[in-house]
DNA sequence: CTGTTAGTTCGGTTTTTTCCGAACCAATCG
DNA sequence: CGATTGGTTCGGAAAAAACCGAACTAACAG
């Protein structure tokens, strides 16, 4: 029973790595850091536990470690009377994803921007025929406001709701 | 002033470039051809436009441009007794991202069953203080569906709005 | 002081990605 | 026919990313 438990997590950190590994561009071994920590939950993971799982070397660990760190994808606890780090999730991870693909909405609305100024500019030059169609930027950038703005009301709602630890 | 609006293309070309090889995962060179070939619009982009102007050889330029077709991110268009092919955006890439974000979101949605069902399993084992806390998978869920259905209005909006040529 | 545990640092190897060059094919032109 | 144009193919070089091992530090334990 326990066996059968441990087979599935192996097989779903693997595959909620390659996930990681494709949407956050993590390298494959932060990637199953990333995994095993969050189907690990409330109790952490130290740093044993990732280089025996893992089967990676301890200094490939130690760097993805204080990477994941560094993006504040994942903290750590400590007891009392123990050297040992204890990871777990951060607790905002999930909000800070939905932060991060609002970032990226904004900055592709900046982007069609410049380029449809560019392209007026060049409008000028051309005939009737060989113009851009501008229209189609404006669409665009009207559909990222409201996406941005449906989102961001289910972020707050989501942010409101749900201020415990995700675990 | 055509050499302003040629560098301001070129720098365009680098920056939108950098984008799409952080959205789409592509090579620098295949990104800039997409780039260039956007912002060049009807008049098309010929494989020796691409040869001189990204600066890169010919063998680079057919591998990516051949990629960029297999994606269905660009197309062509000929003309009578000219060998040469015009390579111009496919005139969906835009409603094909929303669709793949879409897709990207219900492949998470179906992950966070899944992890969700592993996790009721584990659960059964652990005391009360080290269980997982599930309610967090239902509402992460929850607002994903949400987003997904407004994300779809959006893009029906867009493909009603815009069924043209988006140069 | 010696041994152990927990983790870091850094030089180097392996693997993967990206790009290039040279040879090549196929169509057209003179 | 030979030359030119437009493009493909493939072996391999160059560069970047990922990982490892060995030596090291820092804290504590006996």
């Amino acid at each position: 029973m326990e066996d059968k438990l441990q087979s599935q997590k192996g097989r779903l950190v693997e595959k909620l790595g390659v996930h990681f590994e494709n949407k956050d561009g993590l390298a494959p071994v932060a990637a199953r850091i990333l995994s095993y920590v969050i189907l690990t939950g409330k109790k952490g993971v130290t740093f044993e536990d990732l280089v025996l799982n893992l089967c990676a070397s301890k200094s490939t660990i130690s760097t993805h470690l204080n990477h994941l760190q560094d993006l504040k994808k994942i903290q750590y606890f400590t007891k009392t009377g123990d050297r040992k780090k204890y990871f777990i999730i951060n607790h905002d991870t999930m909000v800070q994803g939905i932060n991060e693909m609002l970032n990226e909405w904004q900055e592709q609305k900046e982007l069609h921007i410049e380029i449809k100024d560019y392209k007026i500019r060049v409008n000028e030059l051309l005939e009737e025929e060989e113009k851009f169609n501008l229209n189609f930027h404006t669409i665009y950038t009207d559909y990222l406001d409201e996406a941005i703005q449906s989102i961001t009301v289910l972020r707050d709602k989501i942010e409101e709701t749900y201020k415990e630890k995700p675990f």
